[in-house]
RNA sequence: GGCUGGGUAGCUCAGUUGGCAGAGCAAGCGGCUCAUAAUCGCUAGGUCACAGGUUCGAGUCCUGUCCCAGCUACCA
């Protein structure tokens, strides 16, 4: 069916810790973990990496302005995403912050190394400073008759900064970029993306700035060089604030080999580097796709191997955003939806490869269309029938050829994991759902019922017929729970339990037996088990009963 | 401004090399009774953004126009 890696490394962005999150943060972060979960069940060692990026200017004025230690503060952050994480069933194999103590050791070695390699160079960084926004481009700023003003914030003057930075070379990598581009088509997807970089790249680029001479609140990694070239440690360990710090983003994107284990771990990063596969957001592609690769060349580290970009969620043709305060709070979303019921229609009703318009209503009708009525409702009359009409002892499903189910599945499954493999996540659960289409139908064809009263007639060949058709629809039950357990990993052990199955993968997906092979039709055909009482997966939610239209606007303040 | 996507049913979208406009959801009608008012079937719903062109034939190819989104260098 396919060929699985011998490992799978995969990575979100690290979240920016300046408020709580949005569902439309961690709809990545949702993503992601489906994919390693995936993995995982396949057999496929996997280390998936997620967190939180801490040391943003913004964030240490943030915490300067309400008066509070900037530790304090984005401990206080990391705490609700790690608290909506957990409830969304989010399993990372390391939450890295890049306030852990290792990482900023690797950042540091990745400057060093950099200079070691003649790619940073002193430099006189200048430009117009917004208070709120930062360093803006002259493109992004208006002339007006009071001066010149940031559009985001009139009333906030911009001040001209000039600061002496140490920059990174890389226009040096020009050439080198263009090159992995065409060698590694992959690279980066989706196609348009890739397209969208390559034309940046071809364009020429430019050196960047990567230390600020000074922080609010001396917040960051200390830069391990001055101006000298000599080290900024002290003997006893501190470090001179005169050689400033890392730029934020040079840190921010370290942490992927952090979480790998570099330079400590020499034999874990063997094992976990290059990632597999880092999942963005569109808007820092450039970041990942451009700037990360050079600067693990000038560390002579392996570029990533696959960058996939997703689109943004928007409400009402507006991306969602906690500046905006359109956006929604995970917390309430799994309350409403469940954890599985919560990950399925984020996944389900937002495509993975662009932006797409969500609504609370849209993800209600998705919930109650595929979760309670085709799916909950298949595996509940399904587990009804059976124990009525056979008593509970779980018959077994015909060998594929004789089934039309059977006959159905393995299409059916390789379109699934097809699209999941390829990160349309989207897609691969309407594949499923297809199939789920499938079962439903079966049974009206069939008509269990009809069958069951032929028996009680004493027909001749009834029971025979009734068992196996209802062993087809337990089957076709097992086979889709499991499946779509990467994406609803409590829906799995819920309907094994049901279906009289043991469920051995533990509750991040490891452990139990390769997923490819209990997806074949009739992988258990043999055994014996004993169904129980039909229980309701998805409860139908009432459309009236759930908040409006509207994305509840829940936000706290300004990002 | 330049470059790249896109505009198809009320909503979300699919439409391969040009060959009778499709799916899901929502709506209406009917069937069934195992099931969570569920499920199955049927119906309705379209100036394929607009105007030209090529062609026996255009949602698809070409030209122009309008609209939306993205990219066009350091907030993260």
């Amino acid at each position: 069916m396919l060929d699985l890696p011998e490992r799978f490394s995969i990575t979100t962005s690290i979240a920016y810790a300046n408020n709580k999150p949005g569902l439309h943060t961690l709809y990545e972060v949702i993503g992601a973990d489906a994919l390693a979960r995936w993995y995982r069940m396949c057999g496929v060692p996997t280390r998936f990496l997620t967190g939180t990026d801490e040391h943003s200017i913004n964030i240490a004025q943030a915490a300067l302005d309400e008066g509070r230690p900037t530790r304090e503060f984005v401990d206080e952050k990391v705490a609700l995403f790690k608290v909506a994480e957990a409830a969304l069933g989010i399993t990372p194999d390391r939450f890295i912050r890049t306030t852990d103590p290792d990482h900023v050791r690797v950042a540091q070695e990745m400057v060093r190394r950099a200079h070691a390699n003649g790619d940073i160079y002193l430099g006189t960084y200048e430009g117009w400073y917004c208070p709120n926004e930062g360093f803006r481009n002259v493109t992004d700023v208006v002339e007006t008759a009071s001066g010149t003003i940031c559009p985001n914030h009139p009333d906030v003057p911009l001040q001209w900064l000039t600061e002496r930075n140490w920059f990174f070379r890389l226009s040096a990598y020009q050439e080198r970029l263009e090159r992995h581009f065409a060698d590694h088509p992959d690279f980066v997807r989706p196609e348009h993306r890739r397209n969208e970089m390559l034309g940046f790249i071809r364009g020429g680029l430019e050196d960047f700035s990567i230390s600020r001479e000074r922080t609010p609140g001396d917040w960051g990694i200390p830069f391990p060089i001055r101006e000298d070239g000599s080290s900024s440690e002290f003997a006893d360990g501190t470090w001179d604030p005169a050689a400033g710090k890392i730029y934020v983003w040079y840190d921010a994107l370290i942490n992927y080999i952090t979480g790998a284990g570099f330079p400590d771990d020499p034999a874990m990063f063997a094992r976990w580097w290059p990632a597999d596969l880092h999942v963005i957001g569109k808007d820092i592609a450039r970041f990942h796709t451009i700037f990360w690769p050079a600067m693990l060349w000038s560390a002579g580290l392996e570029a990533p191997r696959k960058v996939w970009v997703h689109g943004w969620l928007l409400a009402q043709g507006e991306r969602m955003s906690k500046s905006r305060g359109n956006f929604l709070d995970p917390i309430d979303f799994v309350a409403a939806f469940g954890s599985d019921g919560a990950r399925y229609v984020a996944l389900r009703e937002a495509a993975f490869d662009r932006d797409s318009d969500v609504s609370w209503d849209a993800f209600t009708r998705r919930y109650n269309a595929d979760l309670a009525n085709d799916f909950g409702n298949f595996v509940n009359r399904t587990v009804s029938m059976a124990g009525r009409y056979l008593g509970g002892e779980r018959p077994a499903p015909r060998e594929a050829a004789e089934s039309p189910l059977g006959t159905a599945w393995p299409a059916a499954r390789d379109l699934f994991v097809a699209k999941l493999e390829a990160c349309l996540l989207h897609e691969a659960l309407a594949a499923l759902w297809e199939f789920v289409g499938a079962g439903n139908r079966f049974v009206e064809v069939e008509q269990p019922w009809v069958i069951a009263r032929a028996v009680k007639a004493g027909e001749n060949g009834a029971a025979e017929r009734l068992r196996a058709v209802l062993g087809d629809l337990v089957e076709a039950c097992r086979l889709v729970a499991l499946a779509v357990a990467p994406v609803m990993p409590g829906l799995a052990p819920r309907v094994m339990e049901q279906l009289g199955y043991a469920h051995e993968y533990a509750a991040d997906g490891n452990g139990g037996p390769p997923l490819l092979d209990e997806l074949r039709w009739g992988a258990h055909a043999g055994q014996v088990g004993m169904l129980t009482a039909p229980v309701p997966l998805f409860p139908r939610l009432e459309i009236e009963a759930a908040l409006p239209g509207e994305i509840p606007a829940t936000a706290t303040g300004p990002a």
